[in-house]
DNA sequence: ACGAGCGTTGCGTATAACGCAACCTGAAGA
DNA sequence: TCTTCAGGTTGCGTTATACGCAACGCTCGT
């Protein structure tokens, strides 16, 4: 037994989500009496749920943005991508890291280990390298220009193998190829014998807000299988976003 | 007449937004039996309005993320001025507002964060104070004189601070000023330490449709070079107006 | 000024929301 | 392992209340 009442109620709001609607679109959509509309939508105009504008059209309202963003922050990125995450970690079997970008630095937040046995020393609160890690790249990219540029100047650039970037030109013009691209790759730059591939996680204003990556060893997979692993990679990551509020059609 | 189930229903929602509940205490809180409101939860729970973790808490759930994403969407204004907030969000390194008038209400639509680590509480889709906000002068210069004093009389003069206005006239002086010199400020009048500046945005008949405003803690910045930015601010006003009267036609 | 279209209100009826009490489930303790 | 207890869940009878109907009102457009 469940409220058939709230029932009309959520799907009001599911079809306001469409777009602004008149009583008697809501009344044909629901299929019940315009009256029944009226006084299902009274309450939650009360609470600013929906609104109406001049002409008696409702629409959504502000409160649901209150409550959006009360909702996030008493779950944060981490618990609402947990689910996407732990199934992405199912189905790859690697490790899946989700990071953001927290005052100058980028810090991973959660982790899910590989089931093969191939220890990885990143840890959750953990800074990860701004000029090597896919996440960092990820998160970087989509900063300001300038910000950027203040950025590689102050990085240091640690060369842990040979294919570690040791100039700001040259991770500037990576990022360049990061927001084009949408996704962000980690070739043995920080272990020689490790792989990232990382994607974006981005917030209802389209600001990207996390990212995720797979963090394969080349025993297991070597460079070009991991790439095979993008559609999955970002598919979660378009999966979180969702979750956090932006549109997907 | 409405339906007091869907009232009970949108209570659950701002409860909720308190943080996470179990059954008995939303129970309490709307004082019913808790047979009912687990049936009123059920079919927000289908909806993916709200959530349950495994203990049975319940929770604010991502669908509620994905309606305010659409609710945003559908305010043209917000994405026509996204990018020129940014802008100068960045130039300024302030916080910036976006602010509409709408149905006796003054609501925030956008927000872009201070770089300076200066927690400010307003968040999108709260209420802006009417007699004490920048963004609520500009928009409430705006309206018909009529509607001003209708308005007027019915505000709730707190006092937050010694500078707030207080009074109905004092009020009304203000917009005039406002209306006349296409600008506003905030004096320290909602927070002693706070000082705003807002400017209109108009659309094509030169209705004021949103306001943009900047606020600066006075530990990073005087009032008078608070001021002193409103040449920046204004700039971004005209342009996102200049976008809005592109865009509409 | 008049009519059409839509929102709003009053009212009677039938539905379905409510509270009660019994039942289930899962966790903690002896 | 068995017991207990604290939640959540289910079935049912009652009555509140959500519903549809029809009449009314308001605001445009012609």
């Amino acid at each position: 037994m469940s409220s058939s009442t709230v029932a009309r109620a959520m799907r009001l709001l599911a079809e306001l989500g469409e777009g602004e609607r008149t009583l008697e679109q809501l009344a044909a959509v629901l299929d019940v009496h315009k009256t029944t509309v009226l006084r299902l939508l009274r309450p939650m105009e009360d609470e600013r749920i929906v609104q109406r504008d001049a002409a008696h059209r409702y629409r959504l309202g502000p409160q649901l943005f209150a409550l959006a963003g009360l909702a996030l922050e008493q779950r944060g990125i981490r618990s609402v991508a947990a689910p996407h995450l732990r199934e992405l970690n199912a189905a790859t079997g690697q490790t899946v890291h989700l990071a953001a970008y927290e005052g100058g630095e980028v810090v991973y937040i959660d982790k899910y280990d590989s089931r093969h046995p191939v220890r990885m020393y990143s840890r959750i609160g953990l800074r990860a390298g701004l000029h090597c890690a896919a996440v960092s790249k990820v998160l970087l990219a989509d900063l300001p220009v300038t910000v950027r540029q203040q950025l590689a100047d102050k990085i240091e650039f640690t060369p842990f193998t040979v294919n570690t970037l040791t100039t700001p030109e040259a991770l500037l013009a990576e990022l360049d190829t990061v927001a084009a691209q949408g996704w962000a790759q980690d070739h043995a730059e920080h272990e020689s014998f490790i792989n990232c591939v990382a994607a974006p996680v981005r917030d209802v204003t389209g600001r990207v807000v996390a990212a995720v990556s797979l963090s394969v060893p080349d025993i297991l997979l070597p460079y070009e299988q991991v790439l095979a692993l993008l559609p999955q990679l970002r598919a979660t990551a378009a999966a979180v976003s969702a979750d956090c509020g932006l549109a997907t059609h």
